[in-house]
DNA sequence: CGAGGCACTCCCGATGAATGGGAGGGTGGA
DNA sequence: TCCACCCTCCCATTCATCGGGAGTGCCTCG
């Protein structure tokens, strides 16, 4: 019967964030609470996912789907935006590599019939931006958009190799985590294999990722002959290299030619 | 010689948002001033082009930078960075449907040899996801994750047409800009517009975008039976449009079926 | 049919992070 | 040398943000 209840004294709000991440953060954090599997939930979900209280959680949602950022479907659940595609095709520049390598990894993929992608370096990891595939192709745990540590794989290998000293710095002196008992986990070992992968000009690695498959990669170079990307195949543990190789050399250099570059 | 300036005594700061926007919305407007034909810019652009003060601009874009939604090149210009299309994949949604579609996009596209194109409804407006061209296609304005009003484009008059009422209300009742001489601007022009849509079970829509093609599109059914696309081609305006048509009902008949809608 | 769980909205006092004007540095072109 | 431009830094001010908690509505389960 009572309809009020008494407020209580101890009421001890906050402003702004008493965590000390900035509005950017956050916002970030609730973005990165959707995985390539989990691609929808709830507002409460995305709160307790991302640590924020559930009424901010709730407002932020609610402030992102007016936006268009995120969309809720016919149960109120939420999804991302198509405004955040819409934005992202404004990212040319990797966009733009995607397209001038669809074809000659299509002839990749036709001719070793096994996974056939294509990383940029991005934030210290390996991102795949196309992978193509066909039925009858092995194990591979990389998919479309997903990531894959830099030591650990042989795109990564290949982007470390020929990227910056100092990302190389961050990398070599940051935790090498294993991911198998191959995976070269010693900043010495991985400091030899990227002088090897520089002096034959591609990356093998063997059971790096996974225990039955290799990986190779091999670097592509933009208009400038800056490698901006690795093109990579996984062939089972025990097959054969050479031809693999062969072909991606042929195709990274098809790919470079037609961003521009020559010789 | 004056190392120190007298502080201004009119000193009138704010904090927060003095205009009264959240910090969701200024990130918005950020992100707004990418355009498919501006995809770099300083810092200090985005700050004019946004409507925020200089240092603010620089202060977020900087956040956004570290957390990987913005991208710097060589020469410290801004650009869209790759974790929003990270992000933007996360979003199956429409990137199933493109999927879907694309095959038979494609055999529409080798038998009308005009501009092929896929459109959905984003807040009030047609989104197009893909489009094919032949180098023999003729003029069009469109272009892939651009945007063109419902009422005056094929695509926008078949979701506008099958979308829900109270959609129609709202654009109805807003003001129809007309693109050309002959863009449909009066409401009731539109409404008996939309009649012959849904009784044809096509759009038609001779010079509405521009004087010299006419658009045609037909509407595009997922499981459920619900319309969530517009499908159409862009022909010459005084193009025979019947075998068009039929090609357009064909391929989206069939993108349904993929997704799994009978009858 | 009531109890408990869950998702969500609303309310509101407190507050500290965000704000933006302006100074200053660095660079490049005329 | 000057000007134009981009950017960083500083700091007092203040208002949008925060979040605990209450309330609502909708389930499901016993």
């Amino acid at each position: 019967m009572n309809g009020r209840v008494e407020r209580s004294v101890a009421a001890w709000s906050m402003a702004n964030s008493p965590t000390g991440d900035s509005a950017t953060e956050r916002l970030v954090r609730i973005l990165d609470t959707f995985t390539p599997t989990r691609t929808v939930q709830t507002a409460t979900e995305i709160g307790r996912r991302s640590g924020l209280p559930s009424s901010t959680a709730h407002r932020i949602v609610n402030e992102l789907v007016t936006t268009g950022l995120l969309e809720r479907d016919e149960e109120r659940r939420v999804r991302i935006g198509m405004r955040l595609w819409e934005l992202s095709t404004r990212s040319s520049q990797a966009l733009r590599l995607r397209q001038a390598a669809m074809p000659f990894m299509e002839r990749v993929q036709s001719r070793v019939r096994e996974h056939t992608q294509l990383a940029i370096l991005e934030q210290d990891e390996a991102l795949f931006l196309e992978r193509l595939s066909s039925p009858e192709s092995g194990s591979n745990i990389t998919r479309v958009a997903g990531r894959l540590p830099l030591h650990a794989s042989s795109s990564g290998l290949v982007l470390l190799a020929f990227g910056p000293p100092d990302l190389q710095e961050r990398v070599l002196s940051s935790r090498l985590a294993p991911l198998t008992r191959a995976t070269l986990s010693d900043p010495d070992a991985v400091r030899r294999k990227l002088a090897e992968v520089r002096k034959l000009g591609h990356a093998i690695a063997p059971g790096y990722i996974e225990e039955v498959s290799t990986g190779i990669a091999a670097p592509v170079r933009d208009e400038t002959g800056r490698v901006i990307a690795a093109l990579s195949v996984v062939l089972p543990r025990d097959a054969e290299t050479d031809f693999a190789v062969l072909e991606l050399h042929r195709a990274s250099a098809d790919i470079a030619r037609s961003l521009g570059y020559h010789s």
